[in-house]
RNA sequence: GGGCGUUUAGCUCAGUGGCAGAGCGUCUCGUUUACACCGAGAAGGCCGUGGGUUCAAUCCCUACAACGCCCACCA
């Protein structure tokens, strides 16, 4: 009997060889791909013959984890699948810094070594995450070669390369002449734990108990006093004004009258504000332009009470300034509220205290510390709504145009519905952050740096105009952009609307979305469940084919994927199923065979049929991005009809005394098996790269780079 | 306050206007040209609930319920 294929699969061995015979071959590289890979049928009727995908770049301040396999495997299922159809491939691999993550993750281990980011000089720290980042980005890009990813390295980008800053710096400087740039001061949402603004969608909001004090303002002028609900009575030295609805009768002969601050005595003007909900409390509204966003609004449109700007929270949150009351001064905002309550309480200013009232406040996203709205001086906002100074849409309407008029559609589509959703409620996009690890502002009057999000908005063009000349040209846009939904609006709805806004055309023609990953029963997966699946571990167990396909079967587009140990090693034994299957075929080989014109009758054909049924089928399902339905199906037929069905009916012919009878037997199962490899290929490219290598062809090139048709 | 999703076998999930599917798990049997990381077979379902459209509904419409998610400047 003959061994063409070892007994026994062993991955651990394959894998490492499979990608380096891969890497050397240069095909990862669109420019490098073979003469002799003439594009399809289809494709040549197809005026497009690039096809690329912007690798989303994983932060480099850890290892990978199962959500970066979810996602570079849609997306090498989808390449590869693209690359063997006869398109020009490419699929450009970066690594991100990622500014406030990275920053938060670097302080923690500083935290563990006894040290404090802000006792380190700001270069030396700059210095040591930048060397914390590149070394972490080494392990991840040896981590992603073994999940088989078939990006072309060569274009390789990292956010912190000096022209891809420069594209950045650029586009900024664009915003800056349309004046859709601003820098002022303005409440932001500061992060008191990390000495840092945040953008909105950077908060989280949580239900909490948060008691509404009634506050009584005397108002000398009537003898009477306005009464104010209030959940924060320690920001009231920072009051300016008090304001109600216009159409409030209630209080229509305090209008224009002035109403006595209860815990500093000034002078506040009473004014009249649209904004103001007559339902809520007693309906007046005091104004604390200083610790408010709408306050700050309302100060805004109201010349008239004056422009005093009076903080009494601190950058730790704790009371400070001129204007607070000596019993209130160094404590903690939660603390100074029970003591202001006091104080009213004393001066029997305080009329009564719902204790049931309930609120969202809103949470630092990473330390889920209570958000300190703070107004801050020179940040810079982009105006997310207006137009541009010259001419054009906003920000926001480019972005909306072009979904509304299909340029970029998303998977699922009703994502669509979510993005307009978020897009009607936009605001001004706070790019400052004080923290060490990013790309500095180019400002001489600061040392902030951008929001991670503002550069990796940029990512799809900022890569395609630094790598190879040409490239802008021949790949952009891009075909796809394979994200998780958790990130659209952070990422996904800022390239498209920087992409649009600096090139003037859409960043990426379709968005797929995938979901989060979750073990067996549901539960995310975090460190402290130690419910955690290593990808790497998987591998070196059950081998990245099968942790790949396990990753794609049942996974549909924008819901949460659920994976187990015991699903990969379902899996694993798909694998060796493929081994010992293609064992089985060229053990039944003889020399000579390949030169033997087949002769298939009936039932040959039918089968060869339901082959170009199941590849059709396999087709039409990865180009509309139903992964987990190609993979299911070529699953399903090459396991339940393929080895248990025709090879099984195979056996007594392959046994016959005629040479033949043999040679047609042999024929038709190397023929499935063959196009069976080519269809697996996208979802475990190792074992069927091994195997294919191993098949008596002649003028055998890369699986990698066969027809797919 | 608004919006969205899910509900199908013990578990995790696919799916279709025309007899209800897969993997894992369970049970029985089985080593024959590959494979026990296997094969053959079996048990297991009011397709969340009520109403409607239809010759026909798990699928379309509608109401409700449970669970989950997202958005929001109620001070």
């Amino acid at each position: 009997m003959k061994q063409l294929l070892p007994p026994r699969y062993e991955p651990k061995e394959v894998e490492t060889k499979i990608y380096e015979l891969w890497e050397k071959s240069g095909y990862f590289n669109p420019d490098n791909l073979p003469k002799s890979h003439p594009p399809s049928q289809k494709l040549r009727r197809d005026k497009q013959k690039s096809f690329s995908i912007i690798m989303p770049p994983p932060n480099a301040n850890g290892s990978l984890h199962l959500g970066h396999a979810v996602f570079t495997t849609l997306q090498d299922i989808i390449i590869r699948f693209r690359r063997m159809q006869g398109y020009k491939t490419l699929w450009l691999p970066g690594a991100d810094h990622a500014g406030f993550e990275t920053q938060v993750v670097y302080d923690k281990k500083l935290e563990k070594e006894g040290r404090n980011r802000f006792q380190v000089p700001r270069e030396e720290l700059y210095q040591e995450i930048l060397k914390f980042t590149l070394k972490n980005k080494k392990i991840m890009e040896s981590q992603l070669r073994r999940l088989g990813v078939s990006c072309d390295w060569s274009r390789e980008k990292f956010t912190l390369d000096e022209d891809i800053i420069k594209v950045v710096h650029h586009t900024f400087e664009k915003l800056k002449k349309d004046e859709l740039l601003y820098q002022g001061k303005r409440v932001v949402n500061w992060c008191v734990r990390h000495q840092t603004s945040l953008s909105d969608v950077e908060t989280k909001y949580e239900e909490r108990i948060s008691p509404l004090y009634y506050v009584k303002y005397e108002v000398p002028e009537l003898k009477y006093c306005i009464i104010v609900a209030t959940t924060r009575p320690e920001t009231i030295p920072a009051d300016i004004a008090i304001a109600v609805n216009p159409s409030d009768r209630r209080y229509k002969k305090f209008i224009g009258r002035s109403a006595i601050n209860p815990l500093n005595g000034e002078k506040l003007l009473i004014i009249t504000d649209d904004a103001v909900d007559k339902n809520f409390g007693t309906g007046a509204l005091k104004i604390t332009p200083d610790h408010d966003r709408l306050d700050e609004e309302i100060a805004n449109r109201h010349p008239e009470i004056g422009k005093k700007s009076r903080p009494v929270i601190n950058f730790f949150g704790k009371m400070e300034g001129e204007n607070v009351p000596d019993s209130l001064l160094g404590l903690k905002a939660l603390e100074a509220r029970q003591k202001a309550a006091e104080i009213l309480k004393e001066k029997n200013l305080l009329e009564k205290i719902d204790d049931e009232y309930k609120n969202n406040v809103a949470l630092c996203y990473k330390c889920g510390n209570q958000i300190e709205p703070l107004s801050l001086a020179n940040q810079w906002f982009i105006k997310m709504t207006e137009k541009p100074a010259s001419s054009g849409l906003s920000l926001r309407d480019l972005a909306v145009k072009a979904v509304k008029e299909k340029k970029i559609r998303f998977i699922p589509a009703r994502y669509e519905k979510v993005f307009f959703h978020w897009m009607r409620n936009l605001r001004d996009w706070n790019i400052s952050r004080q923290i060490v690890w990013g790309i500095k502002i180019p400002d001489k009057n600061t040392t902030d740096v951008f929001d991670t999000w503002f550069s990796s908005g940029q990512w799809p063009f900022a890569t395609l105009m630094t790598t190879k000349k040409g490239d802008f040209k021949k790949f952009y846009p891009t075909d796809v952009m394979e994200t998780g939904h958790d990130i659209l609006f952070f990422w996904v709805a800022r390239m498209i609307m920087l992409g649009i806004y600096a090139t003037g055309k859409v960043p990426f023609h379709t968005v797929y979305l995938h979901g989060l990953v979750r073990d067996k029963d549901r539960q995310k997966m975090s460190k402290s469940k130690g419910n955690v699946i290593d990808p790497l571990g998987v591998i070196d167990l059950y081998g990245a084919d099968a942790l790949r396909i396990a990753l794609i079967v049942g996974n549909t587009a924008g819901n949460d994927i659920v994976i187990s140990e015991e699903k990969i090693r379902g899996y694993r034994n798909f694998a060796t199923k493929i081994w010992n299957v293609s064992r089985f075929v060229l053990m039944n080989y003889e020399p000579g065979f390949e030169k033997i014109k087949p002769k298939f009758g009936k039932y040959d054909r039918k089968n060869l049929k339901d082959l170009e049924a199941i590849r059709k089928k396999i087709t039409k399902d990865l180009e509309s991005f139903r992964f987990h339905h190609a993979a299911e199906t070529i699953y399903h037929y090459f396991w339940h009809a393929f080895a248990d069905k025709i090879i099984e009916e195979s056996k007594p012919r392959l046994q016959s005394k005629n040479r033949t009878e043999r040679a047609n037997a042999f024929s038709l199962i190397f023929q499935i098996l063959k196009t069976s490899l080519i269809l697996l290929h996208p979802f475990m490219p190792f074992i069927t790269e091994e195997i294919w290598q191993k098949l008596p062809i002649k003028k055998k090139k890369l699986l990698m780079v066969e027809k797919w048709r």
